[in-house]
This record gives C-alpha cells, sequence and structure tokens, in this order.
DNA sequence: TGGTTACGATAAAACGTTTTAGTAAACCAA
DNA sequence: TTGGTTTACTAAAACGTTTTATCGTAACCA
C-alpha cells in the first residue's frame, strides 16, 4: 500500500499542491487562502490520515529535525539516564534523538560523526574522545550546533558542558582527609579523555595540599573495554599488596568492579577503610554499607546542553560559544 | 559552507552524474564503466571528502537504513543493555537506530508510530503496551518489518522475541517452595502487558501445583511510573503486615526499590527470608547477601531480533510470523 | 477612467539522489 | 558490407516536499 503523498491531498480537494502545503504549514493565512479551501483540505487530511513525508521536506528544507547523540557506550547508566533526560527534553521541542556508542573508538566515533552528517542532523551532543578534534572542528566549520559533554576536548573552541570534575574529585579526597586517612588510592583508567585526567588531578593536587606525597603505586589505571574479570583482579592485587585505607573509584562501573574485588578479598569498608565512588549508581545506596558517591547533576547537564542546542538552532549567525561548568555533588551516606 | 553534491563531483571529474552514481554504488563493473573513469572519479571523491546525501538517497530508494525502536524506557537497564546490544548488531549490518521512550504511554507510543513512519524508517522493534494494536496492524498492513519484544501483544499476529516469564517466574516460586517456603509474596506493577501477566501466572500456578492457595493479601501491585518513595512504603505495609518467608520481585527496578525497604525496616535476607528479583542488576550480585535473580538472555534476544529483522526486510514477500520464546535463566546466588 | 492594491490561488523550480532507457562508437562474425 | 553485440557513457524522469514568482480577477481610489 503506498502511502499518500500531497499530490493525492491536492487531487481529492480539487486545489494546487501548493495551496496543500501552506495549509500544512500554517502558512493558509499568511498567504490569504480561504477558509473554505482550508477547512476541506482540513478535513480531507484528517479523513486520510495523510502524514507529510520528512524525507522530502528535510530534502527541500535542509533541516531533519533530528539530533545526533554520540556517546560512549549507551548502556553505562550515566549514559542512558542523560540519554533519557535529553531524549525527553528535545521530544517536547520537536526534535527526535538518533544515539550511537563509540566504545571508546577513534574510527568508530568518525565514522558516525560523518554517518551523522550526511543524514543532515541538525545537531550534534558529543561525549567525545581526543583524536576526533579536526572532524569536530570540520563540524564547526560548516556552521553545525555542536556541543560536548561529559568531557571537553580542550584543543576546541566549542560549546561545552559538563560537571566540575576536578572539584568533585578533590573534595572527595579532602574528605577521605579530613576523616585522617593516609594512605588514600585512585582507581582510574587509561582512556585519554579530560574528565578522567580531572579527576586524576583532583585527587593529585588534594593530596599535595594537605602535605601528602603523591605515591604512582596507589593509582591503578585500568583499561578501557577490558573484561571486569581484570579490572577485578587488578584492584585485588592492590589491595592485597599494599596497605590502603581510602579509595576514590573513577567511574560507577570501576566502582562496581571495585566493590566485587572487595567482596572477594573480604575487605570490610568500616571506619578504617572508606570508599567513593564517581558517579553514583542504585548499587551504592543499597551496598552494605552505602557506599558514598560523586553525583553529577544529570538532570541540570541534560537541561543546559538542551538550551545550548536550541539557541544554537534558533540563532543563523554562528553563535557564541558557551562553556558550563555545573558543580557535582558528593553525597556522603553511612 | 554548502557540502558537495554528486553534481560538483561529476563536473570535476567531467563525466555524467549518473557515472558517478553507478562508481557510488559499486555498480562500475555491471554498468561496464572504464577503468580509467572509475579511478579518476574514485579519486576526487577521495580528495573532496564527498558523502553522499542519505536523505536525498532515502527519498529516492524509498529506505532509509534507520531502524526505529520503541521501548519504555531508555534509562532503563534492560532496555539500555537490549539497546546497546540492537545497536551494536545493527551498526555491522549498516543499520543505524533511532530511539524514544514511551513511558508507557498509549498517546506517546502512537505518535511514535507516527513519527518513525513518516521519517520511513525500514523496520520497527518495539516492545509495546496495550492499546496501539491497530497502530502496529498498520503498519503490518503496510507490509513494514515488526518485531515485538519483551511483551506480547496477543490479539496481533506478529513476530515477537522475548523470554518466556511464565516458567522463569514458576520457577522462582518453586525454588521457593523446595526451601520450605510458605508464605510467598509478589511485588508486581499495574501494568497490563503480557510479560507481567505471565509473571504473575507463573507466580499463581507453582503455589497451585503444590498445594498452596492463593493469597491475593501477598501480592502488591505498584503504579507504573509512581515515584520510588511510594514503592518503598507499600512494600514496607507489606512485610510489616504480613508474614512472608519469601518474595519474588517482578522487575528490576522494583526489585531496587524493595530492597530499599528492607533495609529500611531492617528485615535481613536469609535462611528464614529468601528473595528473588526478576532482571538481573548489577546491585544484586553486590548486595549483601548477593539476591538471586532471574537473567533475561539479553545478547540472545538481541540477536534474535536482528536476525528476524534482517531476514524481514532481505525477503519482499510478506514473510512469516515468527514467535520466539527464550528460555530465561534463574541464577541462585549466595 | 485608468491605475494600483488586495485576494486567492497556482505553476514550476529546486533539494540530491537512483535508475531507466537510451545513444554513439567500436567490435565482430558471416 | 551488413547488421548484431558489446562497450562506455549519459539525459532525463522520478522520489515528495517547499517556496518563489506569477497570474487573473475584483475591489479600491483619485
Amino acid at each position: 500500500m503506498k502511502s499518500l503523498s500531497i499530490k493525492d491531498i491536492a487531487v481529492k480537494a480539487n486545489v494546487s499542491i501548493t495551496t496543500v502545503s501552506f495549509i500544512i504549514n500554517g502558512k493558509a493565512k499568511e498567504k490569504s487562502i480561504s477558509e473554505a479551501v482550508i477547512e476541506k483540505v482540513e478535513k480531507i487530511i484528517a479523513e486520510s490520515g495523510y502524514k507529510p513525508n520528512q524525507i522530502a521536506r528535510s530534502l527541500r528544507t535542509g533541516n531533519s529535525n533530528i539530533i545526533g547523540l554520540i556517546i560512549e557506550d549507551i548502556s553505562n547508566s550515566f549514559f542512558s539516564r542523560i540519554a533519557r533526560l535529553i531524549e525527553d527534553k528535545a521530544y517536547k521541542r520537536g526534535y527526535k534523538i538518533i544515539y550511537s556508542s563509540t566504545e571508546n573508538s577513534v574510527d568508530k566515533a568518525k565514522e558516525l560523526i560523518n554517518m551523522f552528517k550526511s543524514r543532515k542532523v541538525d545537531a550534534y551532543i558529543i561525549s567525545p574522545i581526543k583524536g576526533i578534534e579536526e572532524d569536530i572542528q570540520m563540524l564547526l566549520d560548516d556552521g553545525n550546533p555542536v556541543i560536548l559533554f561529559d568531557r571537553n576536548l580542550p584543543d576546541l573552541n566549542v560549546s561545552y558542558v559538563g560537571a566540575d570534575h576536578f572539584n568533585a574529585s578533590y573534595q572527595s579526597i579532602q574528605n577521605f582527609i579530613d576523616q585522617g586517612k593516609k594512605n588514600i588510592a585512585l582507581v582510574t583508567t587509561d582512556i585519554n579523555v579530560e574528565q578522567i585526567i580531572e579527576r586524576f588531578e583532583g585527587y593529585r593536587k588534594a593530596l599535595e595540599d594537605n602535605g601528602i606525597t603523591y605515591n604512582d603505586e596507589l593509582v591503578v589505571k585500568v583499561h578501557f573495554n577490558q573484561d571486569e574479570q581484570t579490572t577485578i583482579n587488578q584492584v585485588k592485587d592492590l589491595f592485597n599488596s599494599k596497605n590502603i585505607d581510602a579509595v576514590l573509584f573513577a567511574t560507577n562501573y570501576l566502582a562496581i568492579g571495585g566493590l566485587k574485588a572487595l567482596k572477594q578479598i573480604n575487605k570490610k569498608i568500616d571506619d578504617d577503610f572508606a570508599v567513593i565512588a564517581y558517579d553514583d549508581h542504585e548499587a551504592f545506596e543499597l551496598h552494605t554499607p552505602s557506599i558514598s558517591a560523586v553525583q553529577q547533576p544529570l538532570e541540570e547537564i541534560a537541561e543546559t546542553i538542551i538550551k545550548l542546542i536550541l539557541s544554537q538552532l534558533a540563532s543563523k549567525s554562528k553563535s557564541p560559544v558557551d562553556q558550563v561548568i555545573i558543580p557535582a555533588r558528593l553525597v556522603i551516606r553511612d
């Protein structure tokens, strides 16, 4: 069953295609179409269930009403929650989201950008990785609205929304130190992205400011994409070989793996051993004892992203670059 | 900066648009284009970075290479994990995913279907809700590939992939009974969807088959979309007012809420009180004690969905209706 | 009266592809 | 030489919209 086209409607209503188009797009008044014709056409449209072909529309107008969302991994709860909020807010403004996960691969990320480009998405929301600076610059040069989030690319002059990773990390460590902890470990990843680096810098700076010398051996960098068991083993090694009284996990999946490791070696979280996780997760509140966590303000991040996108879409001219850093919140539990 | 079109390439290469198109689409041999021309054109394409406009392509060919994914909520870990797997598998076959969450609203679901329809997606993957049968039937009538998953709509003759909810639930209860439990509660939701009903029926049947009379008061149905605190309170009420020695939570978010409730009223999970959660979640393994769970075979579900979609896309004719029920796995922990 | 303006509507171009139906030249067999 | 094939390439239609430019006709005005 071929679907109806505007032509079918025009024929049925015995008017021109142009007239139907004007009516569909609410330009009837402006183009002085008579009430009678408007009514007739609208009735036919309603009865027939005709829906304009968005593809043809996009081809003609040059915009798709689709926003491309490029993230690391949709199944990570941080991203899926952000995705949900963004989707919701975009939807209310008439935009749809098309997403894809990069899995931290530069090649895949580049491919995705090209894919979205050839699909003529109206805007790009990207949680980027190092190595795609040029591709993003090209998007910017072509005048596309682009917002980075979660991680910034410092070489680029582009709008960005993210939490204050440095301070959140700093505060976490300060919190440990205030409790009298001295041997503070950091479990992080080896991906070379801004937010991970900032978390590391916050860790190091807080130690320094408190007169504790930074010790390389207390920092574990796990490979991204390695399987969880390997991570668990690395964490076990760390705790078995070193005397540690506090640990900051730099992402929620690291914390999940880390907690499993602690459970396996039967290391208890108590007054003598403290844990903080970066990015909250349902498992943390439920854990016995519950785990303190750095909560990123997802709602605010999503809202800011959409605001920036919409303002960029609205202004024809090159829009200003906004870099919004939103404070994160350290939730102390138990 | 306007992006390049096939015409620009044709002019640069001093050949016709047709020739360029043939080369792009790998029909050069078939259409007997000379090696020299092929090389020349390919060189120009590579140098210029030209990418075909997918919108124009879609308009002309009638397919978009996009698969529409309609789910309840992308931030639910069950769906986000499935989404990730589906995305991945689809991507490898050259398809992109456009997703949207229904939030269990019939209106939103209908809207989404229309939206996808006007976007001419090539196929639909839907975790449906009651009330959109007609809309789905229309998709089928128009010859669109449609796969339902997670929940079936029994009135419809449509392909479906999902876990064996009835048996998984039945086995969970049987497991309780084998441990000598008598007062077995069920915490479920009031949404009227197949998979929830099946989980309920499994519960009831298992009791019956073991000579335990079904007791209405041991079943709590929480509202979908109600905030978690309300759920927690309902669960607390249940455990405070009844003598219960085992409970099955019908979804992972109910289990999360329920576990929080148990923690708050300080009810311990031990030999005298057992818990099973439907749909696994990272929090369960980590919980002390760890929580047994029904694991849906996500990988297999995703793979089957994509297989069915692709086979439907491949066959021009009306494809057969496949209903694939995949056994779930009860993982007993601790 | 003649000229401008407003009204109501439309024809046709354009967006960037794919694909059908050619064409002209070269080749080959009889 | 003829005429059929093959080779190499292309013009133009079509996909379904939006939008610009234009066209009668009627109404208005000085």
